[in-house]
DNA sequence: ACGCTCCGAGAAAACGCTTTCTCATGATTC
DNA sequence: GAATCATGAGAAAGCGTTTTCTCGGAGCGT
């Protein structure tokens, strides 16, 4: 019992502020003051009062701080499915990007449950600075009205009417309008577009551009077939692609793409020779597939980071309601060597 | 400067439980205790309470919450590289399970900064109620030291020498014997080991397993190539590794295995009818790949749900140090085309 | 020397919540 | 009918910071 009365507090409650204030012998006002720098504070003092938190380990309590200074210098993001190498390189950039200065990034994933998506982000924005929100097939109508209770918002392939949240898209109508002139400039005359969720923003943007490739060129004959967003189901349409005597497919994205390639090398199937597959996004995976995969490449890391950007613009401008920018990215045309001219076919 | 005038900024201010305390005409203590139906409250008055709650959209400031409770309902995950596909599973089971039981993730990236990980797990730690810790490259002894004052922590392909912090790891040792053991089987004479970062220490558990393994077959020739943990390093050994004359590779991890069966690819050497390669991890792209590649699968998706179940144990049982679960897996052979029997050498 | 301004540090208020403490009220018991 | 109890709501004390307010004391000019 010789060190009895040392019991130590310390074993279950952290040192505060109070603990380096009592041992410097001064206020934990002061003790702030020099952990912050805020305001002038004697040299003499200021040193008493960092050799005292040093030598007690002492660091401020960040909910403490939090809750007085009202900010967390946290942002959260709200994802679909973090098994998507989109969204997988979108959280990356942005956590890399708000670590720089000084924020961290809480995660919510809504499992792909779109009726979820409001309430995580509500969350989501009650525990952070702001939130960078991915919901694809949310309805336009209840985006419009969360959008305004999320502010510091930003958007990722979504727009709102309201232009004070800023918005990072990508350009999916043009990107694929791109990938099928390139089959046809190959001489592929008959083309499917493996399409993706039904409810998914960017498909109907897919789409859009289709029907525009589709009135420049009427000659070519685009059939359309339903899909999901994901290897398997790529790999699910095989039959129907094989049946289809399309030689161009057009897939939703690359994960969809390499399903199919998966599936249509089990058939024996060749691509390019074949059959020529384009896919979407330009995931890191893509350029080894074999053969590689021709793409729309969409620049996923510079996306996290722009996010962050547009983040901490509407941060640091707090309170005034400018319009925000609304970026729109184009996608690079990646062509690899899953795309060839078709063989000559039979005459039939 | 005019006080009255700066004095509220009730305008931006969001709706506090003051607020539904004045248009519910009671205490603010009695909305709490609605709120969290911890003490018995007149029916009435908990409706009333309730009503304007919904009226005003009263949701509880979690910041204040967490500061009164002593708990953030979040637990933060340190991973070296947000790249790689075996930490996305993680944080992606972690998360999914997490917030089952309510709780969020905070993520942390050192991006490979072995520096940097004893800071941001302490950073993370104190924002959040436990920490899940990946960091293969972190020195033993600073982990010895850093474990204590994380505790709620979950360590993942590591353990300590105290037995209270639940670890849960892979036996990277057994896999790749079982690797190896396989080539030989199918003929294989001449194996070559490109290994991972050298202080990785998994990298460290499949040296040791080789050892055994080459106790075990004297007869087998066995080379060692440095490399590193991801596509493009495997990619770059291509040289290397046919210059080497072995028929049979164990790539460090998939990824390596995917880069090295591109850049043979690209030299037109056939995989598996002149080299055969072997990956590590079963990473979701491994069964598509061309060839689907041989691999020993860690149950990626179980991790980092199991992790979230040791977090939660040990939140649970807050205070007692009992000594916690080792988990340890067992990889599970995937055998897919990446690997057959080598063409019989010429005489040479 | 006297009053003036500055400066720096402690006291106290604020941040938004939960929870203990306290005390009134009405019900129960002998 | 008085004494005891259970019940439930308000007051107030935290939780750990930052920041405003306040005030003593030092420096300066006249």
């Amino acid at each position: 019992m010789g060190r009895g009365h040392m019991a130590r507090r310390n074993t279950n409650r952290r040192v505060g502020i109070a603990d380096v204030a009592e041992k410097a012998g001064v206020s934990h006002a002061t003790v702030s003051r020099v952990m912050n720098g805020n305001a002038a504070v004697d040299p003499g003092i200021a040193a008493r009062v960092r050799a005292a938190a040093a030598e007690l380990k002492y660091q401020p309590n960040p909910v403490g701080r939090s809750l007085a200074l009202g900010k967390t210098d946290t942002i959260g993001i709200v994802v679909p499915d973090l098994a998507n190498p989109t969204f997988q390189a979108i959280l990356r950039g942005l956590s890399i990007a708000a670590a720089q200065d000084g924020y961290r990034v809480l995660i919510a994933d809504s499992s792909e449950v779109t009726s979820e998506e409001a309430i995580l982000a509500g969350e989501a924005r009650r525990r952070c600075d702001g939130v960078v929100l991915c919901a694809p097939r949310m309805a336009d109508a209840e985006l419009e009205e969360l959008a305004p209770t999320l502010h510091p918002l930003v958007l990722i392939n979504r727009t709102t009417i309201a232009t004070n949240t800023p918005s990072l898209s990508v350009d999916y109508g043009q990107g694929i309008q791109e990938l099928a002139q390139h089959l046809v400039s190959l001489g592929h005359r008959r083309l499917v577009f493996l399409s993706g969720p039904e409810h998914s923003a960017s498909n109907r943007q897919r789409l859009v551009g289709l029907d525009q490739f589709r009135a420049e060129h009427p000659e070519i004959e685009l059939q359309m077939l339903h899909g999901g967003s994901n290897f398997d189901s790529g790999h699910e349409s095989t039959e129907a692609i094989i049946a289809s005597g399309a030689t161009g497919i057009l897939a939703f994205n690359d994960l969809v793409a390499m399903g199919l390639l998966s599936g249509l090398h089990e058939r024996g199937v060749r691509v390019p020779e074949d059959i020529s597959v384009t896919g979407f996004d330009d995931i890191p995976f893509a350029k080894y597939t074999t053969p590689p995969l021709t793409t729309a490449a969409v620049p996923i890391n510079e996306l996290g980071s722009l996010a962050w950007r547009r983040m901490r613009e509407q941060i640091q401008q707090a309170g005034e309601t400018t319009t925000q920018a609304q970026d729109e990215f184009s996608p690079r045309m990646e062509i690899r060597k899953s795309t060839a001219a078709p063989a000559l076919k039979p005459a039939s």
